[in-house]
DNA sequence: CGTAAAATTGATCTGTCTCAACGTGGGTGG
DNA sequence: CCACCCACGTTGAGACAGATCAATTTTACG
């Protein structure tokens, strides 16, 4: 539960109450193997999750083949904070590293969102959860393989500091290929010389699931990230 | 008003004092020229503006010069609800045909949030934006370039009719093609080509910036669009 | 009517995809 | 501890969707 103050507290401070009331949440840890569901489309929705560590994404299938992430989960992350109205997933969380996830009754979430300060931070975690599928739409649309490769880079860069993960240039990203093609809509060919490409220039260095950033102000530039989306205190 | 209450009904009923509530907001009225911004990142955030009529568009800019457009806003949308938590906007918002707004006092919203209903209502529709952001996502990065015009104009027409804005298969979408382009992540020539090719299929037709859909089963066949991520009561 | 914006067309170029093969490293069972 | 295996990464060649450039036509509108 620390990665979720460390997170909330990252939109405003909180007070000693607010940080009781989510460390005194009763609930269920359970661990996920990498590359398993999370959640999937039609899940029991009496239970939020929360991710507590490791890397997970959300995704959609498209006619059983094609695969789209829309978004990466972090630690402090929560999955389906909106099951809560919608009553119905239209997509599916799969863990990409091993992950720890925690369950959370309903009724606990509607606790937190009785102080002020906490369904305040929480509502601004949906807002920038939302500022940040707009700039993967402009990613998307807009630039090219090597750039939208290296905006996605510097994002998640940006999160991983804000939540302690990243020391130095440098962060834990078990991203496979595959993966990335269907993040950023290339195939896995073009995705692998992209990132030669990137590599060559010096702008990133990978080794065994490690990103390390040698340059962060030339990555930002290149792929023209601007970091105010997503609303960090530092940054 | 009314398109307000109109669409927050298809997410669930409200109560006369809901309805009344809504009625009772005192608010400027204005109208904005077609192509014009109604509200450009950095604008006086003390109002919250609510699209009474006409189509406008919400889209971010990089380089000065490529654009990218992230969502049509229909009669009953809101502007800029997020404005209220984050303060800043990271995007503007532009009348496509002419518009009539409504500027809302930031008191007056927090009024309405004080009924349950309608702050439930509220709460969804903003998830319902989210969800329209991933499925804009997979829509970008996933499918060709005229299965995507097809899904945007299967979600624009499904958006039309719940505001009562189509009759029959048909209704008013005065888009230019440049824009269509900014919407999907295509050339105006290729958005042209698509057009033609969709027109040819008897799939389309359009006729000064209006639309007609002949056979919408088709065309949500051929675009793979499910509208369950809309959250709508019919269709 | 005249003019500017929007749509259309043709030609050419290129980024990205597809297919298909091959390399490689880390994990697993014998 | 070795050998195998499998997922992942890498490479090459060819095809194609979509971009770019540059006119030209059509439409909207004052």
């Amino acid at each position: 539960m620390e990665t979720l103050i460390r997170k909330l507290e990252s939109f405003g401070s909180l007070t000693d109450d607010d940080k009781l009331a989510i460390r005194s949440i009763e609930a269920q840890e359970r661990i996920v193997v990498a590359r398993k569901d999370i959640i999937v489309e039609g899940d029991d929705p009496s239970y939020v999750h929360l991710i507590t560590s490791g890397l997970a994404c959300r995704y959609k299938l498209i006619e059983d083949a094609k695969r789209q992430i829309v978004a990466y989960l972090l630690p402090g992350d929560f999955c389906d904070l909106h099951v809560f109205i919608l009553n119905a997933m239209d997509h599916s969380i799969g863990a990409i590293s091993g992950c720890t996830v925690v369950d959370i009754p309903r009724s606990s979430i509607l606790d937190l969102l009785e102080q002020p300060r906490l369904s305040r931070a929480l509502l601004m975690a949906t807002l920038v959860d939302e500022a940040t599928l707009r700039e993967w739409i402009t990613n998307i649309g807009q630039r090219r393989a090597d750039e939208r490769i290296a905006h996605l880079y510097c994002e998640l860069y940006a999160r991983m500091k804000a939540v302690g993960l990243a020391n130095g240039g440098s962060f834990e990203l078990p991203i496979t290929q595959t993966e990335l093609g269907d993040t950023v809509g290339l195939s896995t060919v073009h995705v692998n010389r992209s990132l030669q490409s990137l590599r060559e220039q010096g702008l990133i260095e990978l080794h065994r699931g490690s990103l390390q950033i040698p340059d962060i102000i030339r990555l930002k530039t290149m792929s023209g990230f601007k970091s105010n989306y997503l609303h960090l205190a530092d940054n």
